[in-house]
DNA sequence: GTCTATAATTCGATAGAC
DNA sequence: GTCTATCGAATTATAGAC
């Protein structure tokens, strides 16, 4: 049986998910964060230790999130160049959410790498399940040798193109890209 | 004639300098940057009206280093694709830096892009200064007519690469990627 | 010009009533 | 479980002595 209060606990984290990725983690504060949610923020301590225990319980949210996103694709896709396909896409569908506040994994990180390790290093999983899943789309794609280094160039070219779309408040460039590394995957 | 207080003035700019760069803009305190440079921090708001202004004056101070780098590199190579290389070395001789902290450029923007935006807009123009550079260079290879985009291009790349490198703390990524660049100038 | 002391605000976190 | 009131620390910024 479940708790009443868990519904209060996702509300909590929902407003906070969505604060953490348009204003930062650091920048939003727990007072703007009850305003979103409705609850009271001397109520949040009776769900969270701390605000470090909050943004675990956000990146554990997206993180599952995510996991669900590639395993809806993995059943609608039944090639792996079909299922990349499918991931760059996700730049053209969020087009104005990463113009405005850039991609939610790669901002996160950054913030958190200058000088919250700890917290940082939690937010690495959400980088490593798309790693993950990348390696394997490219495993089945018959690149047996390289598929890891070749997953961490695909991602870095997607957070590069992230962030210059986001620095420059430009979808052109961001439907430029993306379609040229259409192409790319089309020939691996 | 010279005031005697410019001295104080370039010590607290060269101290936040380096702290907006190793802890992030929103997390370095007057405080802290008092401590690196030995100047009380009520010193100083007899130099700048606020912290946005001592802000504005780093990065004032970075694309001044950045032209000046520039300058030099067109000094020291002949052709085009030699500058291009050099921009691409610049990667390598950074790398403990950068694996630590990440691109000067792209972690600055992508804080202030949360929500300073008008602050943004200021660090815009040390990615600007290197965007019209690398054009130059694309122009002079003869890559008439989309050198712009293919700049943006160069520096998405970069910019992607950095971010891995820095998110991974994996110097050996950004060696193998730097020299996929390289060949990659070799063969415009 | 330089520095100390402190104002004014905001933050994360706590205490305790209900 | 829920909420209000508030604490202590930290922050930017100011006032004013020297």
């Amino acid at each position: 049986m479940i708790a009443k209060g868990q519904d209060n606990r996702q509300s909590i984290v929902n407003a906070a998910n969505e604060l953490f990725y348009r204003r930062g983690y650091n920048q939003t504060s727990f007072a703007e964060i009850a305003d979103a949610s409705g609850i009271p923020k001397g109520n949040f301590y009776y769900y969270f230790k701390s605000k470090d225990e909050l943004l675990e319980a956000v990146i554990a949210e997206r993180v599952q999130q995510v996991k669900a996103m590639l395993v809806e694709w993995d059943a609608q896709f039944p090639t792996p160049r079909e299922r990349l396909q499918r991931f760059l896409s996700m730049l053209l569908a969020s087009e104005e959410e990463l113009t405005r506040h850039g991609c939610p994994m790669g901002t996160l990180n950054m913030e958190l790498g200058k000088i919250q390790q700890t917290l940082q290093s939690r937010a690495m999983e959400m980088f490593e399940v798309f790693i993950n899943w990348l390696t394997c789309q490219l495993d089945a794609l018959g690149h047996g040798e390289e598929t890891s280094a070749l997953a961490m160039h695909l991602m870095a070219r997607v957070q590069g193109i992230s962030l210059m779309t986001h620095a420059y408040s430009d979808p052109v460039f961001l439907r430029r890209e993306v379609a040229q590394l259409r192409n790319w995957v089309d020939q691996l």
